[in-house]
DNA sequence: GTCTTCATGAGAATGATTATCGATCACAAC
DNA sequence: GTTGTGATCGATAATCATTCTCATGAAGAC
């Protein structure tokens, strides 16, 4: 009654990639965290590494995001439940947004339309202040 | 005077994919174009259907989607300027959706977060009104 | 028709993600 | 502490969408 996940073994391994995650504020592609666990010492197989993060995500431990090429990129999530972010695209930085005056409008939107069961995407991506002043784009 | 696009040629391959997007209601894949054009008899390589719809994507006359693994989808605008879908997981019919009051709202965070030149991204997904009735999810 | 230049397409290359599968490790029971 | 068992790991191969290469073909200008 009580056993959400199980079988779910703490390994060296997803704990050192939820500590990663603890520490990185921003969203960090799989190959990011690879590549920077390995740096920092820590052996992690790379499939290890896809293999933890989907299931992180699954349990809603972590926020996913889709980069403008395609990649999928991960974050822990800091604020519980339902939000969207403010992305930087040119340092990564990111805001965790709440808008109650979203999930209403797609709700309304969605009923007008005679959608049911919907879910919504809504990231938006721009220049931080500290990136915009130099930034060419 | 009129040529917009300085040496963009007009070629069998482009009215074909062209026309195909036309017909098609919602969002295909290049793949899928693809392979639909060629079995309509449309001989056309598919670096080219990959070609031809970025070019359309950079020239405004596609819409472009991810879908949930990644892949890019494609369609053709019925609505010029930006706007939003509303699009069914079931069966990929999607409703085009003009919503000022998101604009107004991802404006509105951007700038209280110090963010400039902001751009966004917003899809709804649901079950349509026939899809609904009988999915399982 | 000729010429210049962009467009095409078959296949190779790239790169992220997933699958494979024997070796290894967590952890509960003894 | 030992042991048994099944989840987990990881090196690498496999997938798969997308992009690149470059010789050939076609559009548009003259």
């Amino acid at each position: 009654m009580m056993t959400e996940h199980p079988q779910r073994r703490t390994t060296r391994q997803r704990t050192a990639i939820g500590e990663f995650l603890a520490h990185a504020g921003d969203f960090r592609t799989a190959q990011q965290i690879h590549e920077q666990l390995r740096m920092g010492g820590d052996r992690v197989g790379l499939a290890t590494v896809y293999r933890t993060l989907q299931s992180m995500a699954e349990g809603g431990e972590v926020d996913t995001v889709r980069t403008a090429d395609g990649e999928s990129a991960y974050r822990r999530c800091t604020t519980s439940g339902h939000h969207h972010h403010l992305v930087c695209r040119s340092c990564g930085r990111t805001e965790e947004i709440m808008a109650k005056a979203v999930e209403a409008w797609a709700a309304t939107i969605a009923a007008q339309h005679g959608f049911t069961d919907v879910t919504h995407d809504v990231e938006l991506y721009g220049l931080c202040a500290r990136c915009g002043a130099t930034s060419t784009r």
